[in-house]
DNA sequence: ACAACTGATGTCAGTGACTGTCATCAGAGT
DNA sequence: ACTCTGATGACAGTCACTGACATCAGTTGT
C-alpha cells in the first residue's frame, strides 16, 4: 500500500456528489468535500479546477466517443444521419445508468452555477461536433447548425429519458426526438 | 443635484466593459470597476449579483420582446414561423449596433466564465420561448425542440453577423440560417 | 545496498469575490 | 421642523482559489 489511500480523485467525486445532494451545492464547502475524501482542500484543487468541475469529469470521454462515431459514419450518410449515429452511440453509454444520472442531474438542476457549467460542456460538444462535420466535408452554416440542433435533440431526449418511466432507454428517446425535429421543419 | 451622481448603474456598466476590454476580465477587480464608476465595491454588488452580471443587464428586455412577438404571431403560423417572427423582432433591436455588439462579444468570448453566463441567458431564452409556444397550443417535444432550434438559429446568425461585412444586417442572417435549417432536415 | 529522483500530498500565507450589518444623509412627505 | 425612505459608505467576515515550499513512499540508476 502506498503512502496514501489510492484513488483520491474518485473519493473526491463521490464525496462531492453526496454532499451536494445532502446539503446543496452552496452550503457545501470544498474543505468539507476534501475532509470526507480524506485529503486536504489543496489536493482537491490539484484534481479539479474549481468547485463545480468535480461533477463533470466524464465529459471528456463522452465527447471523444461522439466525434469518433460521427467521423466513422459511412461517407454516404447525410450530416444529420452521421450526427444521429454519434448521438445514439453516446446514448448507449447511459444504458442502466438511469438512477445515477438522475441523481447527478437533480443536483445540477438545483443550482444555477452548476447549470452554467453543464451548458458550457454541451456547447463544447456542439463545437467539437461541428468541427467533425466540417472534416466530413460539410460546409457552414450547415455544419454548425446540424451540430447545435443535434445537441438540442440530445438534451431534450436526455431530459425526457430521466423524467419518463424506466422501460424505455435513452437511444429510444433520441430517435423519437430526431423524428420530431424532422416533422417540425417539413411542416413549416 | 442629489447627494450622489445619478445613474450609478450605468456608470458601472460602462466602467466594467471598458476595463474588461482593456485588461481582460480576470485581471480586473470589482473594486477597480467601482472606483472608476465613483462608488464603492459594496454598491457594485447592490446593483449586480456578481462580477459577470454587469455585462448582461439587457437580456431581460430582450427576452420579453421575443416572447411578446411570438405570442402576437397570427394563430395560423406554425411553431417555427411564430419563432421566426420573434427572432426577427429582436434582430431588429441590433440594427446599427454592430460595433458595440462586437466589442461586448469580444470580451465575452475571451473568457470562459463570461461564456457560461451568456449560455445560461440563452438557455433562459429557450425556456421562455418554449413556454410561449406551449401557450400557443404547441405540444412537447415540438415546443421544446422548436425553441432550442430557434435559439440555435439565432446564435449562429448573430455570430455570422458579427463576423461578416457591414452591409448586411442581423435579420438578414436570421432568415438565411432559418432557410439552412429547413434545407438540412428536408435533405436527410 | 545506497543515493538521487519523482510524484502526490500537506502546510501556509496570501488575494479577491461576495455577504451581513449598521451608520449616514439628501430629499420627499406631513 | 419632523419623520421616513432609499441609496450609499464603512467594515468585518467567509470561502473559493493560487503560489511557494516542505515531505516522504516508491522507483530508478549505479
Amino acid at each position: 500500500m502506498g503512502r496514501w489511500e489510492p484513488n483520491a480523485r474518485g473519493r473526491l467525486e463521490r464525496a462531492a456528489l453526496d454532499l451536494y445532494g445532502e446539503r446543496g451545492f452552496e452550503k457545501t464547502t470544498v474543505a468539507e468535500i476534501a475532509a470526507r475524501a480524506g485529503v486536504t482542500e489543496r489536493t482537491y484543487f490539484r484534481h479539479f479546477t474549481d468547485k463545480r468541475e468535480v461533477l463533470f469529469s466524464g465529459t471528456v470521454d463522452l465527447q471523444a466517443m461522439l466525434t469518433g462515431a460521427v467521423a466513422a459514419a459511412p461517407a454516404s450518410a447525410t450530416p444529420l444521419e452521421a450526427t444521429a449515429t454519434g448521438l445514439e452511440t453516446i446514448g448507449g453509454v447511459f444504458l442502466g445508468a438511469r438512477a445515477r444520472s438522475r441523481r447527478r442531474q437533480a443536483v445540477i438542476q438545483a443550482n444555477p452555477e452548476l447549470r452554467e457549467r453543464e451548458l458550457i460542456k454541451m456547447a463544447a460538444f456542439a463545437k467539437a461536433l461541428a468541427e467533425t462535420l466540417r472534416e466530413r466535408g460539410v460546409r457552414d452554416p450547415a455544419a454548425a447548425l446540424t451540430a447545435e440542433t443535434g445537441i438540442a435533440v440530445f438534451k431534450i431526449a436526455f431530459e425526457r429519458w430521466l423524467d419518463g418511466s424506466a422501460d424505455r432507454e435513452l437511444p429510444d428517446f433520441i430517435r423519437e426526438s430526431l423524428a420530431a425535429l424532422k416533422a417540425l421543419t417539413s411542416g413549416a
